[in-house]
DNA sequence: TTGAAAGCGCTAACAT
DNA sequence: ATGTTAGCGCTTTCAA
């Protein structure tokens, strides 16, 4: 079932069934109606590969998301999709795998869709230049930087928050309200990831307090899932139960080890405080509310589209935007 | 940067570079290399469009989903991936805005994708022989039947769980539990949304239990968000606030609305016992645990794939299948 | 082992 | 207003 097909069963050319289809005007009415009742009939759906393949550049830019199903990442999305539409692109949703290399993965998409600009949504923060080289069209990393790469800072963009500072002042409002026993949950701490800057930001708010790093209260898990949360904290009360305050890397797993704190007879914040970083929508329905750091996930999407789509048309060329997170005072943490 | 450019770039023709790219077996290995180098050089990426165009059916089934962010389908997506790489299949996800078309969506990344069959998450509950017909692959609703359309018991497959007879059941919880005064929360009830359907279920189990519909303990939301569960139970509350248990539609909305009665002084499950359907990983991490009726997500994708895979391989038909929801027992729940 | 050429479905000149 | 035709980038016969 293709163009040629409804063509000759309407006896027209196939120039004319484009034309109908795509809106052109030059089509006398009587053909546009032919055509139309022809291609509801057949139940004509359009091939738009073929299309991709033919037409130019279309205003598409792409969205490569490594885990759609990341809550911190849904607000993100529609802010991103939001803009797209506001500013008259249209936004192309691309999800990967955990093992798939999104540039890889961007560069195809581009070529196929045309697409005039890529946005990176939970990429990797390693990136070198050749690695880059293939994509021939502007793109920025949201959420994250080339913290642990070799990219020159005008060969890439980016919208993020400071992961290490956010850290800090997370765990400094800790310290201020007198923690010195500080437990942290987060994924490796050198594996390049997002758990490694945090984890930087922690020792630094440490050392900065005098406080000695005890690695008895450095729990890594294994991923970034809840249930590592819960897991994460059993064993750190397994381990030593005698801190008084823990950070934890992300929202979800923060939501987790509450749960096993209370499992496990601890009180919130009375016998352990928490905080954690990310602000998803779920944590501020918590009992006690989550005391988080919250990213901008609105912003973080919207300036993400805002420097693409200067760059597209040419008014600017890259540039990196630290969006700063905001304190939500929740009900997770307490003085000691 | 075509294949063409490759091509001349190493004096060979375009069919020994497309050979290279595909892993054929018939190129030198000198040429094989050289051409290797030369993509590696100009940083060629393939046009996957022009590759769809021309390839045949490929091994791969396309997931259409309405809102990626909705925390329920997560579980149901990752079950859906996986099933289908162990079956030998590839997924490509869609993801489409509310207001599109699932089925015109659905019919197009089929052609475009040449896709063996199609999943459906999150789409609606009344669709029509016509609209079914542009799609000419194997497709199942996963999460959904055709409840409120008027399509034939063998035109479509589909993989969910019982939505009435679900809030029935929770809903009969409540009343074993001496409830009588139960609160309901949910979207439009007269939609053809699921909330439709599990109003039904509450209706009828107020019925058999001789409980009259009160419609001030009704509570209709615009959206299906969280924020709309904690606006709703405000409603209720501000309505009348003698009921001792609410049914709420989702467990996110429940999540909510279990923030709103703590924020209005109401302990739960002391004062208000609250139920929902879903069973997000989320809401197994609430103090108390949620109680609610967990829905099968790893079966509801594993299923959708199984059947899916059997009708591209011919070996059977459309197919219907009704999960059942186990009970989530947790603290939010109490006897009067 | 290699290359030439046809054609996938579609759009957009260009011609009429 | 309509038709003819040349590609878009790629894979795959078919010949050599």
């Amino acid at each position: 079932m293709t163009i040629k097909d409804i063509a000759e069963r309407c006896g027209v050319s196939v120039s004319t069934v484009s034309r109908v289809l795509n809106n052109h005007p030059d089509v006398s009415e009587a053909n546009r109606q032919l055509v139309l009742s022809v291609v509801q009939e057949l139940h004509y759906v359009p091939n738009n590969s073929a299309r991709d393949l033919v037409k130019p550049p279309s205003d598409a830019i792409g969205l490569v998301v490594r885990g759609v199903g990341n809550p911190f990442f849904t607000g993100v999305i529609r802010a991103i999709e939001n803009t797209c539409t506001e500013s008259g692109y249209t936004m192309v949703l691309h999800q990967i795998q955990s093992g798939e290399d999104e540039l890889r993965a961007g560069a195809e998409l581009a070529r196929s869709k045309r697409l005039r600009g890529l946005i990176l949504l939970g990429g990797c923060f390693d990136y070198t230049p050749e690695q880059i080289a293939a994509l021939d069209i502007p793109f920025v990393c949201c959420t994250y930087t080339n913290s642990f790469g070799t990219l020159s800072q005008d060969s890439y963009s980016s919208v993020s928050i400071d992961d290490q500072k956010s850290a800090y002042r997370a765990v400094r409002m800790l310290t201020e309200h007198g923690h010195r026993k500080i437990a942290v949950i987060l994924d490796s701490v050198r594996d390049h990831s997002i758990s490694q800057l945090r984890y930087r930001g922690y020792c630094q708010a440490l050392e900065d307090c005098g406080i000695p790093l005890d690695p008895g209260l450095v729990e890594e898990t294994v991923t970034f899932e809840m249930s590592d949360g819960y897991i994460g904290m059993e064993r750190l009360l397994a381990r030593q139960d005698d801190f008084t305050a823990v950070f934890v890397v992300s929202d979800a797993m923060a939501v987790a080890a509450i749960k096993a704190l209370h499992d496990h007879g601890k009180r919130v914040p009375e016998d352990c405080s928490v905080v954690a970083i990310d602000g998803i929508d779920m944590s501020a329905y918590m009992i006690p509310t989550l005391t988080t750091l919250v990213q901008p996930q609105k912003a973080l999407g919207e300036q993400s589209v805002r420097i693409l789509v200067d760059m597209i048309n040419g008014r600017a060329g890259n540039r990196h935007l630290l969006l700063d997170t905001s304190f939500r005072s929740g009900g997770s943490v307490c003085a000691v």
